[in-house]
DNA sequence: CAAAGCTGGTAATGCGTATTACTATCTCCG
DNA sequence: CGGAGATAGTAATACGCATTACCAGCTTTG
């Protein structure tokens, strides 16, 4: 348990004793630290460097837990994770995510408070909390698969500054998403153009913005196409060889699946059926990828561009952050273009 | 830049609010949430019921500001890399590490700062610097192949509580580091036992504790074995070929790498010689795995347990914050046993 | 030469919380 | 019934910094 302070004996460096060092008021020191020469306050510039000498002779660091009571924004941008974001059930989601973070943090000189200690509720971290640190970030990051709209509408009416990774469907959630409605429809089309007419879509139970985007620019852009056949389905977790079977019946030479996994099981399952992937039965897979290496094949996918989710997470945040920017609605809510892996298990049916 | 204030417009909860709704005054309040009711100060049940009530029809949350101005640990650690942690080249150097000590902060219930903000100086972060955040923190981690002695010196003059992952010889230092020694001492006596007597010893020009750990290790086990002929050399970084030809006169049967990359490229060249592995040369890898994917050959290789390494860091550091605990000197600088991974690589010599 | 302006600062205050010292009221006992 | 103790709080203060209001001494101007 934490609780002891940080310099238990030693005396600290502070302003004040600086200023007496240096012969001048705690406040002359603070106005020269923050280049304050207004025409209000004038500090002559041989004063200010004997200040600036006083400092550079010792380690005073401005404390940043008064600088932040005496309301200065401290560049700390919260990082609050729906799930632990290291385990390896979850690294390959929140690791690219965390790289651009991390990359655009460091270009703006803030650091990243990571909320580890929110407490886990039936497997997902609670943001609201006792003693939660929060207020101690000028605005947060918030990333998940799925996220509690309820603590997000309380961020929004506490005019808390924060952007979630991922599309929300709540009022006042400002976002950076991926396209993957657009995404969807841009595979469902090349398999189209490839003489796929019969498509197959197996989709997760999930009720996220995202699995319903999918589901959306599949149907949107197969609606274009007349003679283009439809079967749907969703995959109940555990076991798929039911499911497997209706697909057969409906014989699709194409078919899309949410899953990742699923699409590895189905494709296990295909090939014990005497269907050969992707000759006989093209798969192409639209969702995250949780861990690559249970991806021997490769899949024809979307790819969405995770990094730079992150990075422009940071960039929005901090633009609302700054109180000479002012972004508009439309820059709050944005949908980053989706990528295609190419993959090796979509191509021209047979009978074409 | 991020520096308008979390709040802007609205007014924020504090004790002093809550005290006005629950007709007390603030320092009740705060004896309440601090379940202070020691002999001198005394909360009746219905006051302390009453407090409770306010709050919990509010969104109200200490200030971790105050509370850390106020002199309270405020279970915070801070996390300081030496390098960017998630861009690829390190990532997997980071990340075990990290999950350690996510996992173990969740658990002590602490939220960790990440101090991106270090400004890079030839391609290092510099963990001092203005307006460095550290102060905000009740202690911190340090992670990073290597690490400036002189700060640490200076963070073990200020007295301020860290932990250093992996073994640091700077007094005062505490740390949790690897025995690398003793890893690769078994190794070399594991190849030894297979029959091996010529043993070359290819390492890094580099001063670190880790890799002097190492060819310490690695000597002062063959040092025991009279029969056992060694050969030296540092590898110069690019071009491995003329190392490889003084190896190859010198004709070991197994050769330890220190870096998994020069094991990489020694392999190839080795293989373009005509020489097979590990048919030929048994070849084993001490150093760090920056990229596994570098690495197709399964190597004979140390293994150290990383992600114990960042647990048992928090572990040490709550233990030094604690002020109930006093952890022993020697309790302050551990080293973890160094895994083992057994690979591919190591076999006994065909002449054996 | 008095008033007005400028120069170079400083004193005072607030931020939200924790904690100590203290007070006012009530109860019990002799 | 008067004093000792117990009870239930509160006022005051510190933490370190930012900021505003103000002030003293000097210079210029009318």
């Amino acid at each position: 348990m934490p609780t002891r302070m940080a310099n238990p004996g030693k005396t600290k460096m502070t302003q004040r004793r600086i200023a007496e060092l240096a012969g001048v008021s705690q406040a002359t020191v603070s106005l020269v630290l923050n280049g304050k020469a207004d025409a209000e306050v004038r500090i002559p510039a041989s004063t200010r460097q004997r200040v600036l000498d006083v400092i550079a002779g010792t380690s005073y660091v401005a404390d940043p837990a008064a600088r932040r009571l005496a309301g200065v924004g401290n560049k700390i941008l919260g990082v609050f994770t729906y799930e632990p974001a290291f385990p390896s059930a979850s690294i390959d989601f929140y690791t690219p995510l965390l790289t651009g973070i991390e990359a655009e943090a460091e270009k703006l000189g803030c650091d990243l408070l990571v909320f580890t200690s929110a407490p886990v509720e039936n497997s997902r971290r609670r943001l609201f909390h006792e003693n939660n640190r929060l207020g101690l970030a000028d605005g947060a990051l918030l990333l998940g698969r799925e996220m509690d709209p309820v603590e997000l509408q309380r961020l929004v009416a506490m005019d808390f500054p924060f952007v979630a990774i991922g599309r929300r469907d709540v009022d006042g959630v400002p976002y950076v998403g991926v396209d993957y409605a657009t995404g969807t429809a841009l595979l469902a089309r090349r398999a189209y153009d490839l003489g796929h007419r019969r498509f197959a879509l197996l989709h997760l139970d999930s009720t996220g913005e995202s699995g319903l985007d999918r589901q959306r620019g599949f149907h949107d852009e197969l609606a274009t196409h007349p003679d283009a056949r439809v079967w749907t389905g969703p995959a109940t977790s555990g076991n798929l060889a039911p499911i497997w079977r209706s697909i057969r019946d409906f014989a699709p030479t194409v078919v899309f699946v949410e899953s990742p996994e699923h699409a590895a099981e189905l494709a296990r399952i295909a090939r014990d059926d005497g269907v050969e992937i992707p000759r006989d039965l093209s798969v192409v897979v639209l969702g995250e990828v949780a861990v690559p290496d249970a991806l021997a094949t490769d899949f024809t996918r979307l790819s969405p561009p995770r990094v730079r989710l992150g990075a422009e997470a940071v960039i929005l945040l901090s633009r609302m952050l700054d109180p000479d920017d002012e972004p508009a609605p439309a820059e709050l809510r944005r949908l980053l273009d989706c990528g295609i892996a190419d993959g090796a298990t979509l191509v021209a049916p047979v009978t074409a």
